[in-house]
DNA sequence: CACATTGTTTACGTTAACGTAAACGTAGGC
DNA sequence: GCCTACGTTTACGTTAACGTAAACAATGTG
């Protein structure tokens, strides 16, 4: 179920960017698809990868940035050596997230009055 | 205490940014400050203004972004003509700050569970 | 007065994240 | 056998958002 796999155009079109993209993203060694031939296969991990570099990018990432989040989900950085840098990388992420949480709500808030001045308007035409 | 004036390295200091930044900014006709001489003054409106763009850029907006979204609250865009497109406009951006939202507790929520690991693992180390 | 600070304009340089195009391989269908 | 769809590599182009540097004005301070 999970060990599908995916052409370079299906994944293109489902997330609606351009194969160069996808290309791209494995050229800066964001994904790496295996090959059939000289064609790239990618698997339902690679895919979730390139979701989770959109999401990223959606919230003002770089791509440098989204892959470092995504790979403190990698069991390979989880030795015991660097489990506190690693706490403290998560915190960092954790601080800055929680910042851009509250610009979104300040700025939401501040529709909400601008709503409330169009509809107020509105209804002073009428 | 509102119509207070700063000069371009108070603001920039202020900000954490270049005055180079500022100067771009007003370069792309982001902010208008007026002059004396030919030194530039800011007004506490215009440092608003400085201050609502970088709360854009932090949640991924481009400049042309932030100031579409700052100029919501322009009362002269507040003419009935076009009242619908505005409500229009702000539900878009509504929306995508939700998005955002969505996105950014997500990634939280990713966090935590990693951070839950790490602790795990130096309990083990213990 | 020298000079350090803060400001100015003008202009070329830089990085990220792709776009665009050329030139070609391969597999399936008529 | 040719066309079409889909894929490949290589490479130059583009845009946003500044950085960097040169060359100069204004202003206060020892």
């Amino acid at each position: 179920m999970t060990d599908r796999s995916y052409s370079i155009s299906q994944l293109a079109s489902e997330f609606g960017i351009t194969t160069r993209t996808i290309r791209f993203y494995e050229e800066k060694g964001l994904i790496h698809p295996r090959r059939q031939g000289q064609k790239r296969v990618y698997s339902a991990g690679d895919r979730v990868r390139i979701k989770l570099i959109l999401r990223g990018k959606r919230i003002g990432m770089s791509l440098q940035e989204s892959v470092e989040v995504i790979d403190l989900y990698d069991p390979a950085h989880n030795n015991r050596s660097q489990l506190h840098s690693l706490i403290h990388t998560v915190q960092d992420k954790r601080e800055r997230l929680l910042r851009q949480k509250r610009d979104i709500e300040d700025m939401l808030a501040g529709l909400d009055e601008v709503q409330a001045l169009c509809e107020q308007g509105l209804e002073n035409a009428d």
